[in-house]
RNA sequence: GUGGAUGUAGCUCAGCUGGUAGAGCUCCGGAUUGUGGUUCCGGCGGUCGUGGGUUCAAGCCCCAUCAUCCACCCCA
């Protein structure tokens, strides 16, 4: 045996077992933004470089250490996606899709961190995001939370997940608040644990929200960031948290909460669970009217959100919930292996007439083996084809998960008998 | 990037002060000649993460390295 390639670390295989449950998971979350009318837009995994770094923050740090890079044969320098709302405001842009109307987009697939990996935190992950274009108005913020509290309802995971929101007020008012925050820090530069004081030169906002006591301590008699909200930044979070309030929709106004990329302003929203340890974020987004202009495009307000489909997939796993592991419905066996081509009529009349998986039996073996293999497809039904039934056009099928005897039947019987299940089930 | 813990069969794990590698589950076969899931019996399966060192002898001790997990950092 030649050496085995192990997997790229911090990067993984979905395994039948648990692909299903993604699958699932990924389904209920795209259903239910389709559901607000959102539209599907297909994103490359790679983008220039600048785009990340312009649209992202130049000082934040997915872009300052966790971006795969790479040179291509033209020597341009590219970069594996770190999330998606930078390549969709891009794509928003190059067809100036705000000039005729208001895009409400959604996409899904891998983005990439090179981080310390760590259970729900992956080099490839999954992400979620729906992102609504020139709309200004709090019904926008808030019918993106409303998104994310369809989804845990309808996965089971609502009584688990708790909603935090913030707002950080417009670039200017940040601006001025990040000057002011520096002024009071700097010269108590030394009490500051070292985190935060290089982010006092890189991202000072980013200091609010360290974990450091004695940095949280200093933190207390600072500037408050609230004064420096202007009255239309704070309508417009009044406006938010009314939608909210009268859906019913629990939340906690934190105002600790800080988003890591450069590009929000006003609303900043974050889904949390203390089901995963420390990586309890599974969904977070928030306003960023400044984005599409800063990466060359018109002055459009937008706003949006990513949920992270590993976290929430493991959520639903730590909840106990269930999720179908089968791999087909029905699974098609042959007492004399020269029935096999009776089996594979059989088998594509199924796939015609029902909505059903068909699994035929491959490999030949005795019927025990077959069985055995049935069960273990996790189908509902074995449908099984000897002489008798060769000889009368029929088939036996027999329930594998209820207490049902087993029946002779044709094939318009079989059809109508399976699919009345189906829409009974 | 920092600190800590852990790597033994496909999975979950045991393995004493160093003495020729074990269990449960899974898988395969049989009991069961047209029928799975329960039970019983048998069997397959391991370069002990990798590389080096100490020793008559290393799964166990030492060093390095890789990976996973936890926390920090950061984030979905």
């Amino acid at each position: 045996m030649s050496k085995k390639t192990p997997v790229v670390r911090g990067l993984r295989d979905i395994y039948p077992g648990e692909s299903e449950r993604f699958d699932m998971v990924e389904r209920s979350m795209i259903e239910t933004i389709r559901k607000y009318g959102y539209q599907e837009i297909r994103l490359p995994i790679l983008e220039a470089i600048d785009l990340f770094s312009r649209g992202l923050g130049e000082a934040t740090d997915a872009v300052e250490k966790e971006m795969y890079t790479l040179e291509d044969r033209d020597h341009d320098i590219l970069a594996l996606r770190p999330e998606g709302t930078a390549s969709c405001v891009r794509a928003v842009i190059d067809r100036n899709m705000t000039r005729e109307g208001k895009p409400r987009l959604w996409y899904a697939g891998p983005m990439f961190r090179y981080e310390r990996p760590q259970k729900g935190r992956y080099r490839q992950f999954y992400q979620i995001g729906a992102e609504a274009f020139g709309l200004a108005g709090p019904d926008v913020d808030a019918e993106l939370i409303f998104m994310g509290h369809d989804m845990w309802k309808l996965l089971g995971l609502e009584s688990a997940v708790e909603l935090e929101m913030n707002t950080i007020g417009s670039g200017d008012s940040r601006r001025a608040y990040s000057e002011a925050l520096v002024k009071y820090l700097n010269p108590r530069k030394k009490e500051l644990d070292a985190d935060s004081e290089r982010r006092l030169t890189t991202n000072p906002m980013r200091i609010l929200d360290s974990k450091n006591s004695s940095t949280q301590k200093l933190l207390e008699s600072a500037p408050d960031p609230h004064d420096f909200i202007d009255s239309a930044s704070r309508a417009h979070f009044e406006g938010v948290c009314e939608y909210l309030d009268h859906e019913g929709i629990n939340f906690r106004v934190n105002p600790r909460l800080v988003r890591g990329l450069d590009y929000y302003t006003d609303t900043v929203f974050e889904w949390v669970t203390d089901e995963l340890g420390s990586q309890g974020t599974i969904c977070a987004g928030g306003r960023y009217n400044g984005l599409v202009e800063r990466l060359g495009g018109p002055s459009v307000p937008a706003a949006g959100f990513a949920a992270g489909l590993d976290r929430v997939v493991l959520l639903h796993e730590t909840l106990g919930m269930n999720a179908d592991e089968s791999a087909a419905d029905v699974y098609v066996i042959v007492m004399e292996s020269q029935h096999e081509a009776y089996a594979r009529r059989l088998a594509q009349f199924m796939r015609r007439e029902t909505s059903l998986r068909i699994r035929q039996h491959l490999g030949g073996g005795k019927v025990g083996v077959q069985m055995r293999q049935a069960d273990r497809s996790g189908a509902r039904w074995a449908v099984i084809v000897g002489d008798e039934e060769v000889a009368e056009n029929r088939v036996a099928l027999k329930w594998l998960r209820e207490e049902t005897e087993q029946e002779s039947l044709d094939f318009e019987q079989l059809a109508t008998c399976l699919n009345r299940a189906v829409e009974s089930h």
